[in-house]
DNA sequence: TTACTCATGTAAGCAGTTACATGATTGT
DNA sequence: ACAATCATGTAACTGCTTACATGAGTAA
């Protein structure tokens, strides 16, 4: 149940009406967890209807119109509980160590191709959050809120340095096996 | 469309019945993509259905009584091409991340314990596939397969050492915001 | 005969994906 | 007038989770 809270979170950061929130979600929350503009319309209205969020006053009720909305007490103490709130990390769901593994059965070749492109696809990833870094995060900033948020991006390069680490070791290791 | 092929690479390194399939995803295919009993069952159905596996002869169709399954060639030719097809990465959908960030929003009060237990599960995950790494790879087994499985849980060893290096670094970033 | 474990399933519901529909606003 | 873009939705479907049901074999 994390996307509502994804959404609270987002809103909290700034009132922000459904396609604002969709585009926030392709380049900042999304990052950790994505989301299509249906299922966020979907779940804003089910955060009004709970009193967690409302439309602002200003906002017309029409389709087409932009409505915004921002996040209610209600809402704010649901996010605060759910932080608190110990929950199980959920059970890694990886594709492509699982077609290695299917590599390993029924054979490679081709495999090393897509082993490269998803290299690069990680490289970009990681040049992206960087840049990111540099912007967002100069050494004068140092709120606590400031720091927080740093270290949750400092989480996404290192995890995208474990792929482009990962990738290229299991590169080396196809060349090693033999053109293919 | 990840499950199925997790099955069919599951069957060809041992035909297995249900039960049997979903010990083995609970220790080890699980550890890349995990899976309930009432998913592999349902997915089996499905396989054979689809004329990928076959349970063999010997088997009773009875309920409760044991069903062994075994690829078929047009099962590992659909692996083979599944292996070779190529498939964007999914989006990152982490909790802990979004819930540090929603922290950083609400207030962190009690979130230091949380990222405690999961550091030691983390850590405990870690140590058991450097166990399996010692008893499942000594440098005499030093086939193509065997050096491609050894890759695979080397991914799971260094996502692990990527979580337990950044949940330290995360903590020790905690203590200096202060106790609390 | 009761309880426990092995083994296979059914059913309901939730979360996420994909494809499509509809109205409002702006530029040419 | 039309096309493009902004903006909000609906519907159908797939995959995963949770809770429960049922039968067979075995040991006290």
């Amino acid at each position: 149940m994390s996307l509502p809270h994804a959404i609270l979170t987002a809103l909290l950061e700034k009132p922000s009406s459904g396609l604002e929130l969709t585009r926030r979600f392709d380049r900042s929350i999304g990052y950790f967890w994505s989301a299509t503009h249906q299922q966020i319309y979907r779940e804003l209205g089910k955060l009004e209807q709970a009193g967690r969020i409302r439309s602002l006053p200003s906002a017309a009720p029409a389709r087409g119109q932009k409505k915004e909305y921002e996040v209610l007490a209600a809402g704010r103490a649901e996010l605060s509980d759910w932080v608190r709130r110990s929950e199980e990390p959920k059970p890694t769901r990886d594709a492509l160590l699982l077609r290695l593994r299917a590599a390993a059965v029924v054979g490679t070749e081709g495999f090393a191709d897509e082993l490269r492109r998803h290299l690069s696809l990680h490289r970009a990833q990681l040049d992206e959050y960087l840049a990111m870094e540099e912007r967002q995060f100069p050494p004068e900033r140092d709120t606590e809120a400031d720091r927080l948020r740093h270290l949750v991006l400092r989480g996404g390069i290192e995890l995208e340095r474990f792929w482009t680490g990962w990738l290229t070791e299991a590169l080396a290791e196809f060349e090693r096996l033999g053109p293919g």
